[in-house]
This record gives C-alpha cells, structure tokens and sequence, in this order.
DNA sequence: AAGTGGTCTAGACCACTTT
DNA sequence: AAGTGGTCTAGACCACTTC
C-alpha cells in the first residue's frame, strides 16, 4: 500500500496534517511543505536552541507518520534557507550565529587584499527612544514604541571603517545594556540570539553612494564629502517579522562590499 | 536488485560513469553529480540551446542507465543554479537571458519608488584592443590579447543613471559590432547568448564609493566629486570561465543597489 | 489519453561519527 | 556495533499541459 497517509482518509490515527496529494482543497500544499512547518515552529518556539541537534530524520518521520523521504525533503528546504545545518555521521543542527561559518553571511564588506579577520567594535551609544515614524514602519510597529538605540564603530586592523546604527523593537530587547553590548565577546547577532532569544534569519539591504557628513567624517578619521557606502539594512526572524532595522555607513577605500550574483 | 549500476562492475554495457557509491577511488563522486556534469557539458556544448526544451527526466535516465530519481537529483541541483528551468507539464528548458524572469538576476539597481521598468541604452563606444594586464588578468587571457571594449549609458525615465565598461575576450565575441549593438533590442546578455553561443551564468560584485571624476559627471548630468557607486564585476560562462569584466558607476540618489541576504 | 514534472513511499546500501 | 545523514532504486499516484 503504497502512497499517502494524510490522504485520502489513508491508514491509521489521523495526523495533525491538513491533507497531503489527491486534494484540491484551496489550502493544499504538499505534505513535506506541512512537515518543514511545523520543523520551522519547533525552531522557532525554542524546543530546539540555536546550536543543538535535533531528532534524527528517523525520529522525525515517526513522529510526524510519514515516510524518512518526506522529512528529509523538508530539512534538505530547511538546511538550504540555513535554518538548520547537516553534518553527517552526527545529525542535524539549529543553525547559530556563533560560527565563524555564518559570520560573514551578513557582512559583506572585505579588506581588497582578501584576508578576512573579524572587526573590533567599539560602542558608541546605547538608548532607549521612542521609534520615529520610518523606523516604525520598518519594524512593523507603532510610531512612537520603545525602540533601543545602538550605535557603534567597527574597525579593521585598528582603522575605523564602519558606522553602524541600529533600532531594535524594546519589547524584544527589554534588558539590554550598554554594559552587557561591550562585555560581550563575539558577533551581536550571536547575543541576541543566546540572550534574547531573537534570531536573525535574513536581511535585506539597499546599498548607496554618499558623502561624509561632519559626524561620520570626524568618528572615520577622514575628510568630509568623502564618498561612503550607506547601506540600509533591515532584518527578519522567523516567519518574516522584522527585528532589526541597522543604517551603516562602509568607508570603502581599502575594503567593497562583495557580492555574488547567482 | 537493487543499487547501483555503474557500481561494483554490475549489470550489462558499463555506462560512461565513473564508479558509483561503494567505492573508494580518490576521484569518487554521487552517481547523481556525475550525471549533473553531463548534462551540463551538454549545455556547454549547445546540444541543447537557451530557450529549447531538454529530453524528460525518463529518457534521461534511459540514456545514462540510472533512475529517474537520480536524474531528477541532478536537475533539481541545475534548477536551484539557474541553468535550467522546470514546467511542470511541460517539461524543462535551458534557462535564457531572454526573459523578463532573467533581467533583473544581473541588475541589482532599483528605483527608490519600487517600480522598476527596463533601462534605456545608449551606446557610446565599441572598439577592439589589446588588453591591459588587470583586465587579462581577469579574464584569463595574455596581457596583449585582443579584446572588445563597450562603453554605454543606461537610463531610467530618460535620466541616465549608469555608466557602464565592458571588456569581452576578443576570441569569443568576434563579429561584435558597434552596430549589432545599437540595433540590438533587449538585454545585452541575450545578444551575446544567441549570437555568440556564450552564456553568463554567475557574477561576481565588488561595490564602493567612490567622486564621479570629470567624464562621468558630463555623461550623467551631475557635479564632479558627487559620491557614485562603482561596482566591478566579473561574469563566467560554464565551467567559471570569466568572459566578461563590467565597471559602472551607478548614480544613487533616485535608486539603490538592492540585495537581498540569505 | 498521453506525457511531463512533482510528491510520497519503502527499502537497500554507503560514508561518517561515536560508543 | 549502532546511529546518523547521503545516495540510489523502483514503483505508485498526483497536478499540469497538450493532443
């Protein structure tokens, strides 16, 4: 017997799963699209936290009564949005932002002679403000709700090259501290991530060409009007919802911004 | 009997696979990559061409003695690289830069206002020349060697927006006229691939910012010294070959340079 | 009705890691 | 030896397109 489960009114105790194949039912989708749902929700709900391994794609597919097939289907989905990361021999993991793998996903600056090391940040600023009007709509709330203000310089090898300011929704961010940003050790995104419980999924960035104003001139070191990347980020976490809205401001005299188009 | 084929010296006339799973030589790969190579030499080769529909996933594993899961494995990793492209019902053809689908993949600039028609281009230069060392470099080709240097304006609602330097290898863009271009209509890359036989598959971008110099300010109607995106890329054919080396400038102050961070 | 890609299953074996 | 992800097969049925 062949075939489906959650379909045509199949085998055994009903799954929690809308039908799968054989149904025109105007919600239809496809049964490992429901299966990397409901996985989505379980990372999402924090059943299973950034860094640990989850089920096997045995245990899975028990669980959710369908075929090793269909799971794995879904986490193939899963691992290619870098949600989860396979290692084989060992299982599947919740994807974090403490790796050296996934740091340079959301930085896309480079030095031009290639060597790569991590920036030293130093922070500036931290606040609590109400939102103004755009980064409200940015993130999706209020014009006028708490938002944390943060505003920091990054350098490489010891010269400042990046301006970055970023808004974070206060409900998401209650107890973060000027303190806590500086003490910590590692990528921000790593932070929110163990701290907050705000995990960074993807961005979404509008990259322009601009003059240094006198603010961002005299916190770079370098002459006013000196043309600048500004690069106007806003990040999503699970199931779109924008976290973060980040205004950097690259100097790209000895660094680009790297990019590759598929 | 199940497994493999091209495997432990199965069945009947050896295919032209190299060894499957259940093997040790130091050059093994997945029955599934093997049959992604060859299918893609056959892009390569022109067998099949841009736009044409490719044999069903049924006769392709007819004629490479696999399943059609395998084939089906291959052309899912083809698909995901924008080599080729799936209609259920229909089938599935080479991908082609003749397609609105295609535009926008090698465009990241986008008006401020999100509506994004299709630029006006305006053809300034075509000449042939010897390569400098940087662009040979690039290209892959000897210091000297010929190549063909375009220089264009792109404009959006009339206001010219991008300058663009293209420097193509010589070898591959023989008959390149100044007058194939202008009388050209649609993207650039179309022509190459249908006139040429020569496909972009992937780029590469390094962005900055940099003072528009004299030239560039009187081609966009702009003051010296205001800030412009520059943006050198580099584009390959099948097998990473660059065949392509572009420098623009953009002008940023009506649009921006979108991406989108997985 | 026939052909295509898309989904799902069941089972085998492989490569890698840990016990 | 046992467990995990990775590959491969064979066959069923579905959704979509065309004849």
């Amino acid at each position: 017997m062949p075939g489906n489960l959650a379909v045509v009114g199949g085998g055994a105790p009903a799954p929690a799963l809308a039908t799968g194949a054989g149904n025109a039912s105007p919600t239809f989708s496809p049964l490992y699209q429901q299966i990397k749902a409901l996985i989505t929700q379980s990372l999402q709900s924090g059943e299973w936290k950034p860094g640990e391994l989850i089920p096997s794609e045995v245990e899975l597919a028990m669980r959710f009564k369908v075929s090793q097939g269909t799971v794995r289907k879904a986490i193939d989905e899963l691992s290619a949005e870098n949600l989860v990361v396979r290692r084989q021999g060992k299982g599947t993991f919740v994807a974090t932002h403490h790796e050296a793998r996934a740091q340079f996903r959301f930085l896309r600056l480079e030095s031009d002679s290639g060597e790569t090391h991590y920036p030293d940040n130093r922070i500036i600023d931290v606040k609590r403000l109400r939102a103004p009007a755009e980064i409200a709509r940015s993130l999706d709330i209020k014009s006028g709700d708490s938002v944390i203000f943060i505003k920091r310089i990054q350098s490489f090898d010891g010269a400042a090259t990046i301006i970055d300011e970023l808004w974070l929704p206060g409900l998401l961010f209650k107890g973060l501290t000027a303190e806590r940003l500086i003490e910590y050790k590692g990528p921000m995104y790593g932070l929110f991530e163990t701290e907050f419980g705000t995990r960074m999924i993807r961005a979404s960035e509008r990259v322009r060409a601009i003059g240094a104003d006198a603010d961002a001139a005299a916190l770079l070191a370098i002459a006013c009007d000196t043309p600048l990347l500004s690069v106007e980020r806003i990040s999503y976490s699970y199931g779109d919802r924008p976290v973060e809205v980040r205004r950097s401001l690259y100097l790209t005299s000895r660094h680009h911004y790297q990019n590759e188009l598929g």
